[in-house]
This record gives C-alpha cells, sequence and structure tokens, in this order.
DNA sequence: TTGTAGGCGTTATCAC
DNA sequence: GTGATAACGCCTACAA
C-alpha cells in the first residue's frame, strides 16, 4: 500500500479524458464549463481511485499555499490555546491550516519566524503580539500580506483586529469594587507600550473618575510584564507603601494571581482584607485559591472571527477594515469581598 | 516592495552561471561539486537579491514538505502546550513545521484530519492520541509514513514512543500516602483502553501489594474519561460506598481536580479528612486549591524527544525502534496529610 | 465543450 | 565542474 499517490493524469485516463478536462471536472468553480456526463465520469475516476489533489503542485501553480501564520507570545500561557482553536477551526472549514508561531515576547526571534513563514508562503497573518508600535505591519503591508491583529491593537488602525472592548471591561471591575465600598482601589497597569495594558490603564483613570474616586500615584504600579512574578512584585510594592488600598484591579489574570501571592506573603488575606479582580478569566483561574473575580470576554471567539476577517482579506472581498471589540462580562467569584470595616450587608449586585 | 520573490533563476542570472550551477552552489549537500570561485560568486549573488528558496516548489520536485503532522485530544488541555512547544522547537532547528490537529477525542475526526494532513503530504506523525489498539497505525506503516507515539503507547510495540514510566510514577503516590499512614487508598482509575490508564491501573495494584495493603473492588473507580467531571463522578461514588478509604492516587490531575470537588461537595476536607494525588503536574496545578501533590514528568522533553525521533525515522536512518520512558517524580504539595486519627509527627519523607 | 501547451521554481540526470 | 533538459503535479490561456 506504499503506492505513490494518485495524480490527476492517473483520473483522466481512467475517465478517459485529457487531465485538463479532468481538472475542470473537478474544479467546483469551472464546473460548468464542463458537460455534466464528463463531470460525473471524472468524479467517479476519483472517487474510486482515492485521488486528492495534491497542494504542494496547487501551490507552486496558484500561489496560494492556503496556510497562514499566526503569532502569539507563548503556547503554555493558558490564554492562547482557546484562541488558536477558534482560529483553526474556522481555518480548517475554509481548507486553510495555520503555523503556529511562538515570539515570547522577543522581537528578533519574531522576525525570524515571520522571515520564516513567509518563506513557506503564507497567505496570510494573524498576531496576537502586537505592540502600539509595531513594525511588522509595515512590512506586512507593503508586501501585500494581508494581517489581522488580536486581542492588542496597534496604533495604526488601518489593519482589521479582533479585540475586546478592555475600558468597559475594566469599568465593570472598577464599578464591582466600588459597589463592595473600596475607596481606595489600586491597579496593577500591564506594559504601556501594548494596547491591552494601555487601555486598560486608562480605562482604570476614567472609571476611577465616573465614580468619584482619586486615582493618587501611589496607587498605581506598572508592571514590565504579564506575569505572575511581576504581578508578585507589583503587589508586595502596593503594599508596601501601606497606601491604605482595600483592593485592586490588574491589567490581567496573571498580574492578579500574582498579586494575591504577594498578599498572602504579607501575612495578608484575600480577599478578606484586599480584594483582587483580574481580567481575562483564563482556564483554571476559577479553582485557584482564592478562585478568581475577573473579566470574561471569548477568546475562543476572537480566534474565529480574527481567522473569518483573514480568510476575507486573503480572499480578497476588500471590506472596508474594521475593528471588532467583544464585549466583557464580569465575573464574580471569591477574591472580591466587601470593604473591611464597612458594616452591614453591602451585598447589592 | 510589492515585488515577487526573487528565484533561483535570477541568482543565476546575475552570478553568470545556469540555474542548475546555482542550485548545487546553494546546497550544502552538493557544494563539493561545484568550483569554489563559482559557490562564491552565487552566495553572494543569492545575498545581495535577497533569495530565499521556494519551499513549495522544493518540495514539489523533492516530494519532501519539511511538515509534520501532529495529533492531539485538544491544545486547550494544559497538559499539551508545553509539549507542543517541546516539538516544535526542536523541528523548527531542523528546518520542519508543525501542523496541529485537535481530534477531541473523536475518531472520526482523528480519520479526517490525519487525511488532510496526507493530502499536505506530510512527512511524518506525532500523535498523543493512541489507544492502545490503533489502527492508525497500520495504515501509516502500509503508507510508509514515519509516527512516534507520545505519551500513549499502543499494545503495537514497533513504533519508537517517548512517554514516562507509569508504574514507577504510581508506585512514587502509593508509597507517598502509605508512609503517611493511610491503609485504605483508592484508585480513580483513567479509561482503560488507553495505555496511560491501564498502566497506571496495573501499577496501582502492584504498588500496593508491595505495600502490603489490599486493595478490594470497592476502591477502585473506573473513569470514562480523563476529565474534572469523570474525577467528580468518580469521587462521589467513592465517598459513597463508604468504603472508609482516607486517600486517594487518581490516574491524572484532571481526575484528581474533579475528586477534591467531590470530597468538598461532600462536606469533607482534602488533604483533612481524604488525601489526593494526581499524576502529570500540569500548569497551574500548584495553585489550586489545594495545591496538589501529584507525579511530575517533563512534558517539554517528552515532545522535543519525540520529535527527535521523528526526525531521525524520516532522514531514514533506521535506528531500531525504540520506546523511551523518560522519569517521573513526587512533588509533595497541600493536597496530602497524615492519616486523620494517626498519632504523632509522622512526616517522615 | 474539450484538447494543447506552457509554466509555476526547483532539483536530478544526463551530457559535455 | 558546468550546462542543458526534463520532470515533480497542477492550472489556465488559448486554440480547436
Amino acid at each position: 500500500m506504499a503506492n505513490p499517490p494518485v495524480t490527476l493524469k492517473e483520473v483522466a485516463a481512467r475517465a478517459g479524458v485529457h487531465p485538463a478536462t479532468a481538472s475542470r471536472a473537478l474544479n467546483p468553480e469551472r464546473q460548468g464549463l464542463v458537460s455534466e456526463g464528463v463531470a460525473r465520469r471524472v468524479r467517479a475516476a476519483a472517487e474510486a481511485l482515492g485521488y486528492s489533489p495534491n497542494p504542494v503542485a496547487r501551490s507552486l501553480r496558484t500561489r496560494r499555499s492556503h496556510t497562514v501564520g499566526v503569532l502569539i507570545p507563548d503556547l503554555t500561557n493558558p490564554l492562547f490555546p482557546p484562541l488558536v482553536r477558534g482560529l483553526e477551526d474556522r481555518l480548517a472549514a475554509a481548507g486553510y491550516v495555520a503555523l503556529i508561531g511562538n515570539t515570547d515576547g522577543n522581537d528578533d526571534r519574531e522576525r525570524l519566524i515571520v522571515e520564516q513563514m513567509r518563506a513557506r508562503r503564507i497567505d496570510g497573518l494573524a498576531s496576537a503580539t502586537a505592540r502600539l508600535r509595531y513594525p511588522l505591519l509595515a512590512q506586512a503591508a507593503a508586501a501585500g500580506l494581508p494581517v489581522v491583529l488580536m486581542n492588542r491593537m496597534a496604533t495604526d488602525h488601518s489593519f482589521p483586529a479582533v479585540s475586546v472592548d478592555n475600558e468597559r471591561g475594566i469599568r465593570l471591575a472598577v464599578a464591582h469594587l466600588a459597589a463592595l465600598g473600596h475607596r481606595r482601589i489600586a491597579h496593577i497597569a500591564g506594559p504601556q507600550d501594548v494596547s491591552t495594558g494601555l487601555e486598560r490603564y486608562r480605562g482604570f483613570a476614567a472609571a476611577m473618575a465616573a465614580c468619584g474616586l482619586a486615582v493618587p500615584a501611589e496607587l498605581v504600579v506598572f508592571a514590565r510584564a504579564f506575569s505572575i512574578q511581576e504581578g508578585t512584585r507589583c503587589g508586595r510594592l502596593l503594599l508596601e507603601r501601606d497606601s491604605g488600598c482595600t483592593a485592586v484591579a490588574a491589567a490581567n489574570d496573571m498580574l492578579a494571581v500574582g498579586c494575591c501571592t504577594a498578599i498572602e506573603a504579607a501575612g495578608r488575606s484575600c480577599p478578606a482584607d484586599v480584594s483582587v479582580v483580574g481580567f481575562n478569566d483564563m482556564p483554571f483561574i476559577d479553582r485557584l485559591r482564592p478562585p478568581l473575580t475577573t473579566i470574561r470576554f471569548p477568546h475562543y471567539q476572537v480566534g474565529h472571527e480574527a481567522a473569518g476577517a483573514l480568510l476575507e482579506l486573503i480572499a480578497g472581498r476588500s471590506r472596508p477594515v474594521r475593528v471588532l471589540r467583544l464585549a466583557p462580562e464580569l465575573v464574580v467569584r471569591g477574591s472580591t469581598a466587601v470593604r473591611p470595616g464597612v458594616p452591614g450587608p453591602s451585598s447589592r449586585r
């Protein structure tokens, strides 16, 4: 059974037609150019022989690889597998496959990966690694390579993107904490050179203002990365400053988890002493100690929508550039509680 | 800058040689067949033009796609991202890329995925979805497609595989519990049609015997899947049987987590009333409530080694078929404690 | 409606 | 050592 794959020529021979005709008969686009009888015969022959077109040859001829590149920071960050699956499921349905590239937040590595992807003639690129200033975009545009952004946006708004309404999300977090009686609410901000970090920080300031709460400088700490470790560092900083904060809205779940660690390490308790809200609702975050209150948005769907947009771009349907903002949602769990010292059941939702 | 990629012909023209010669000069394997001067000139021309070979054309000619398929149950199971990264990192270093396929444990879906991968002319296949009886292997062998197995083995031992010493792993778990004074130790077994489930079950029985402990039927429950939900169902069953068990060795972390949920739901406590040990040391499992005591083995390395074996197979170095068993390791955390009612500090490690 | 011919970019196999 | 030629499998003007 280790015989070489069936070729179009063999199918044509069996159907008694010329390969070109067989090609037409098998191509849905040009099936109209062929008589019904021949079409049936060719299809039958293909079926009988177990023919499947050689995508390599087809790619060489059509200059379409039916392959797209996907850039993510790191697959082992639980945020990304759902996103990747959403993307792949949609791509697979259209006959495309994804080449995953983990950049580990390293620009040189990213450049190298993109170079290799382009060598493999990817038809498009979906990136979840954009910084606000993202040179890759200009290069891709110059090369005519379709690109969509996921989660993170760039300041250059001329590319389609699928993300979440970060400002609205962080507002939900702040409103929740305010409703629990907290007034000195801190923010562990993400890196300010990526849109998620910046938008959530801005959203935090706006939400606090809307609640009539002040944001003195000592209530904001900037993390250098969206990592547990940085969350711990920032949490510790916040506690050491003795700023009297009773709640923390973190820019994502990783930072929140790290912050909880810092709180415990300081001999205090979350949520009894300090409430913490995360952002993302990562898988398994509901089973941590304590289960994290957080802002959810549908990662699978982000990938799914991004794939759809990318496919449209590749197909050349020049729909106007669109930025899609999915709606976030507050998920209340065990890491938030009424402000210590506030009497009575202030558990209005 | 949207000009078409540079071709070999252009490089040859610039260097003043025939394309075939340029090809030889650029191919490390055949560089010896070309004079040093020409080789230098060609390399210089390629450099100047920014030439990179078209892998599609090369694949068509050489019948090597430099692409391998990777079958996993589900990327969103945190077990697999590290494995996939280990695999991809090794593959990338050899100029290969991975096509990931999520089977969701569905045979039809798996068949379809493999079909599509073969249509794309993958050079090899790495599978983490093997059941003991795994028809895919025979087909692949018949088609001459190199295959390596990861984590799960098949009864057909004629394929290279990289896994963990499951029996040794579960023995570590049982020994740990026994040392804590537990005598009625239960097992939540995994599905018995996959090697991990079967080997861990057998290992459990053997380990109990070695400790001089009995394994009455009521102390073993068989899960239908390695899922949290099944863990909960099995845990509940165990508690309802009122078998007096004070410890559970689960066949993996998911089952263990589910079991902990069942214990809490029954108004009992882990580890105060019942100790639980998992298997795998999944990412984030150390941050659960309680932090899970478990058996660790290096998933990244499993992927890495599997990729290495697959590459050798593809290269045709017909090394004898080898099954690699990586060493497991006990990681003691918060889900295990001294048997309730046992006096004194029995905390010998 | 169908056949013909040429080419996508590369490499293997001949000759010279 | 280098050049010429053909072929990998498919698609598509163009011709018939």
